[in-house]
This record gives C-alpha cells, structure tokens and sequence, in this order.
DNA sequence: AAAGGTCAAGATGACCGCA
DNA sequence: TGCGGTCATCTTGACCTTT
C-alpha cells in the first residue's frame, strides 16, 4: 500500500510545476526529483534547507531548527528575541540560520511550526506524505496551500480511504486543476487553511507569543 | 592648553550642522551636544554606537567590537565570515552587531579600523581630536570628511602650532566655509583621503583581506 | 593607553533516553 | 517516531596582562 503511494508520488513530483510557488519548495522539489529517493526519508528543513532530521513541531526540520523553535517557544524565552533590524527580509539557510532569531522564528511559524500541534508518537503516513505535497506552501498564502496539493492525485486518496465513490466529478470553488478531489478533501483542507490563516495572523500580530494553532491538519490516524 | 581645546571644541559642537553627513555621526553629535561632557572621554563606539572604551585599532569603539576585530582580522579568521545574505545592508547596532559578521566587519573598515595602523602605546591628544572631529565621516566619503572636518577652528589649529601666521586668507578647492584652514591642513587633509580611499578601496575589491592603510591621519606627536 | 590574552556566560545543534 | 534533556563546541565581550 505504502509503497504504492511512494511510487505514485515520485510519478508526480516530475510532472509538478514549481512556478508561482515558494523558493524552499522549489529547492526541495529539484533535489527530490533528481535523486529519485524516498520522498518521505529524504526531506530538507522547510526552515533552512538543511537535509532534515525528521517531522518536528508540525514540519521537516532539521535537528537545529527543531531545537531552536522547542527552546523559543518552550519557555519564556521570546522575550530574548528582538525585532529584526532588516525589516523581517533576512534569508535563513544553513549559513544564515543563526544571524537573525526573530526572522527565524518568523520562518518556522510560517511553514507551520507549533507547540501546541506537537505531541508524542508517530504521526501517519498519510499525514506526513500530505506535507510533502504541500511541500512548503504552507507558508505562503492560501492559494499556494491549494496550488501545492495539486500533486495529490485521486488515486491516492480513493486508495487510501475507500468511502468516496470511484467516478466522482465533483466541481469545487477552489480546485481548478484537472485533479479531482473528493469532498472530504477540501473539507480538511478548508480546516487546515483556517487554523493556518489564524496562526499566520496571530504570528504576523504579535510575534512576542508564539502560535497556539493545531498544526497544519489533523490527520492524525495511526497507519 | 588642552583645556582650552576642549572648550573651544564643546562650543563648535553647538555650532555644527549634521546634514549630509552620516547617522553615526549624528547621534554623536546630538548625544555630545546633550550632556555637554568631556568629548574625549565620552565617545560612542563608531561601529555599534555603545559606549566607546577607547580608541582601537583607529577608531574610537567598545571592547566587543574591538574584541571581533582584532580576532577577525587577526588570524586568518576571515575566510570564517560568510558573504551576507542581506545584500549588505544589515544594520549594526547594539543589538544586531552580533548578527551579520560580514556587516560589521564591513562597517569596522567604513569606520577606518585597520590592523596595519594599530601599534602599542599612546597616541596625541591632538591626534584624538582630530578623530573626534571628523566624527564617524571616514567611512562615508572624502566630501562628508572634508564637510566633517568644519568644526576644527582656525583658532585650535593656530594654538596647537603656532607657525601658521595669523590672518591668512588661503582659499581652497575643498574649503566651502567661512573657516579658513593653513596650508598644511590640507596637505595632511589630502593625505588621510588618499590613504583612506585606498583602504576603502580595498575593502570593497576584496572583503577576504584586511584593510592595510596606516590609519587615518600619522599626526601622533606626543602632546 | 592600546594591543593581545583569558575565560565565564550564552547560544547552538548532535546525540540520547523516554513515552 | 518525535519530544525534551544533555553537553561539547563555538562566539562573545568584560577584564587582565603585556608592550
């Protein structure tokens, strides 16, 4: 089943086009269509493209940024943080990473990092695999989130869960892709872009407080 | 004598305009305009604007920015420094100095800080005075330097060395103000900007290396 | 007085145990 | 498997010694 779902997403990541989407996912898009591995093993961190360590806080981070984002927003310690000096425009990588917290912070909320989100235990395949579609977009806008799930094709979902009838052609406001999504789809991803939105909002209106949104979606079903 | 000095210097100071030249400058100016206190003892640091702690390595600045230069420049710890991802452009502070390597590396040479000038042992009050007033303008360009260089009266110049005769007229290319300089202030004028043009030079072609102009301005005659 | 050396304090991130 | 704790490593800058 697992390994379906992995061979049917390498087929889509050569097919996806980058354009209009954020520069982190097109760097992870590059570098996974070239080597051709598992996408689920072989991620970089959304916040400084290192080669990840693994699913942190609600994102692919690598063990640095998962550090940095648990010791921030663990304690009080977002007082330490001052406002950036270059107008929140500091470009965080591997070598930058460090240089400026505050657009750091700022990066790891936008790609949807949380402290309330976080828990124990393994999140799902499907979850996970649902966060490699949408790659990065997640910190762009809500037509990104959209524009990214376009690699998702129906037949992974009706594998997946088997309650939506085959044959489905149902239109929907958002999807203007020749992917067909079953209902149920844009129900979560209508959650998932709320929560989203409020936790942007509310990081974008006082970044002395960290976000409280529940992670990009809860999907979060054992596999 | 020095005495004299400083009070001629603290009434020039009033007098001073701060337009076109740069914001260090300004705020140590109106900082120094403020409290009225001795200006050689009260400096702020050219790079970071704290509290200088003295005059190093051609500048007046504070243990930490003293500290990183001559560690950075010191070994070859230059090729540490990564290029700034921010265009350049961060700002130095005492909050961000820490931030950016590049950038206050960058804003240590502007400020005229060179490891080749650097020696042990005293300079002359006068040489420290000559600093003070032209503030932090060796970084900006040799017009705001000439600008700079206003608030040193004829009278200081004339009592500091007495074999300029009293009521010369000279008119110089640079001299734009109603003070009017003796001869050899320009010639000593001319050779700060050529050395400084130089270093900044330099630090613009080749940010690997370390500026190598002997310092501002050689006026270190004890006094 | 201004170099250069020293070292405590803080930040970082690789590693590990636990749930 | 992911969270939180640990600690070696690095950077910083106040203080001290040397010239």
């Amino acid at each position: 089943m697992m390994e379906f779902l992995r061979e049917e997403l390498k087929v889509h990541h050569r097919r996806i086009q980058t354009e209009g989407e954020e520069e982190n996912n097109k760097a992870y898009m590059e570098n996974n269509v070239k080597d051709e591995e598992d996408p689920l093993r072989n991620q970089i961190c959304r916040v400084c493209d290192e080669p990840a360590a693994g699913y942190h806080f609600g994102a692919f981070t690598c063990e640095g940024c998962k550090s940095f984002f648990g010791r921030t927003c663990g304690k009080s310690n977002l007082n330490s943080i001052s406002e950036c000096k270059n107008n929140y425009s500091c470009v965080i990588d591997k070598k930058n990473r460090t240089s400026c917290k505050a657009c750091r912070l700022r990066k790891c909320l936008r790609v949807g990092m949380s402290k309330a989100g976080s828990r124990y235990g393994r999140r799902s395949n499907w979850f996970k695999m649902h966060c490699v579609m949408s790659g990065s977009n997640k910190g762009n806008s809500a037509a990104s989130v959209v524009a990214g799930s376009k690699g998702i094709s129906r037949v992974e979902i009706l594998k997946k869960r088997s309650e939506t009838p085959r044959g489905d052609n149902i239109s929907h406001s958002s999807a203007t892709f020749s992917v067909q999504f079953p209902w149920w789809y844009f129900v979560l991803q209508r959650q998932f872009l709320a929560s989203y939105e409020n936790s942007l909002k509310k990081a974008l209106r006082d970044e002395d407080e960290c976000g409280t949104n529940d992670g990009p979606m809860d999907l979060s079903q054992r596999s």
